[in-house]
DNA sequence: GCTGATCCTAAACCTAAGTATGCTCCTCTC
DNA sequence: GAGAGGAGCATACTTAGGTTTAGGATCAGC
């Protein structure tokens, strides 16, 4: 009758986190993904990092538990390559049979936990809590720095200069001085740099640039 | 003749690193001492992690190596006491038989590198140099914290509440009705917090207060 | 009771910042 | 070749920021 009916998901709102499980052992994979289920946490299954790869994955928070021996890329490889690719998403390991320097090795690379089978249900648990915790942070701050940088796409080269300067304290005859314009003109330049980055002060300003990590242009010489 | 020619370090400058060891094992300690002055580096080494805090660390880039087993109590232990003194100084195990739950331990309590005995020379090298380097950065950013505390401790209090107005971005005429001041009064102050902070420029003072962390007090409610 | 620090204010003055209007010039695109 | 967008400049005006000089009030410590 409702138009929407169909909709499958109604376990939760759209910012409902995910816990994706690489495992080749389809008996681990149904364990975990009941432990998770028990616990009302979204759950998704693969049998392999390939696999994972080709999913695609929804801004919301999740986390990723990997087994560290995978049959065609090892764990480690697998989280490497993620980070190559550019997708940062906090990774919980488990081993059978690991080493310390493997544990070093991802541990330095970044992972969340790296737990020895069998585990407690609820190390695990607390370890994918604490995950899901430290994407929600990146994910809050990587939406605050693309949301600056688009207003920031919108400035055009001279406004970009101009803010820079602005930005790192000189007033509006040093800048003039320093790229060779009036003032006046500079003036206007500034104008439309707090007009365009909906800054509400000079202060603000500053902190956006501190927050894009704008750098003062070296002056030609 | 000369004057100084008691002075018994002459084997490096003021800013030389300094590695300390801590090991019960007199054999491993000297091995290590003779690693490490192998190749130019200051150390000092201990039998306890007793003896290690009673000597003086001074002000230089410096790492701790550990041992996870010692006899009385364990370099985990000894890490997580060292955090709660306040000494963060970063720390190399060294294990025969650890697990993977010490790594995981001792690395999500920031330790930089984990070895397992019998290790090579040169991956304890690398270790050293990383810690090393790690420290330096941490020294380096506690200075300017440490520095523009003390600025900011010359403020009395009523240039603390208009410091962190101020660099909100509020203007003289709003932070005036904020605080119940005339606005003269606020450029008073803000003149004086200028100079205190010996401050080139608002953008300057904007950044030292995010430095500092300075939050905007809460209007009296 | 004196001193010094802190806080507050006023008047006068000057500089910096910001806005509005109007215009020129150049370049790229449709 | 017309229009749009960017860059630049001038004049005029308003507001904000900042300093100097000269005070008054309060409070802590000697």
């Amino acid at each position: 009758m409702t138009p929407r009916s169909n909709s499958p998901r109604n376990v939760g709102g759209p910012d409902e986190p995910i816990v994706y499980v690489v495992d080749d052992d389809v008996s681990v994979r149904e364990a975990l993904r009941n432990l998770f289920r028990s616990v009302g946490l979204r759950v998704e299954v693969f049998g392999s990092g390939a696999e994972f790869l080709q999913s695609k994955l929804p801004d919301v928070p999740s986390c990723l538990i990997l087994d560290i021996r995978l049959p065609r890329l090892s764990g480690l490889d697998f989280q490497a390559d993620l980070a190559k690719a550019g997708i940062h998403i906090p990774i919980v390991f488990m081993t059978g049979h690991g080493d310390i320097p493997m544990t070093v090795r991802a541990m330095k690379a970044g992972a969340v936990d790296f737990l020895t089978k069998p585990f407690r249900d609820q190390d695990m648990l607390d370890a994918v809590t604490a995950a899901i915790e430290r994407d929600r942070n990146s994910r809050n701050e990587a939406k605050i720095r693309s949301d600056l940088h688009a207003l920031f796409a919108t400035l055009t080269a001279r406004e970009r200069e101009v803010m820079a300067l602005v930005t790192t304290g000189l007033m509006n005859k040093q800048i003039a001085a320093e790229i060779g314009i009036a003032e006046i003109t500079v003036k206007i330049h500034r104008g439309n740099i707090m007009r365009k980055m909906a800054a509400k002060s000079l202060a603000d300003l500053v902190k956006m640039a501190q927050a894009l990590e704008i750098q003062r242009p070296a002056p030609p010489q």
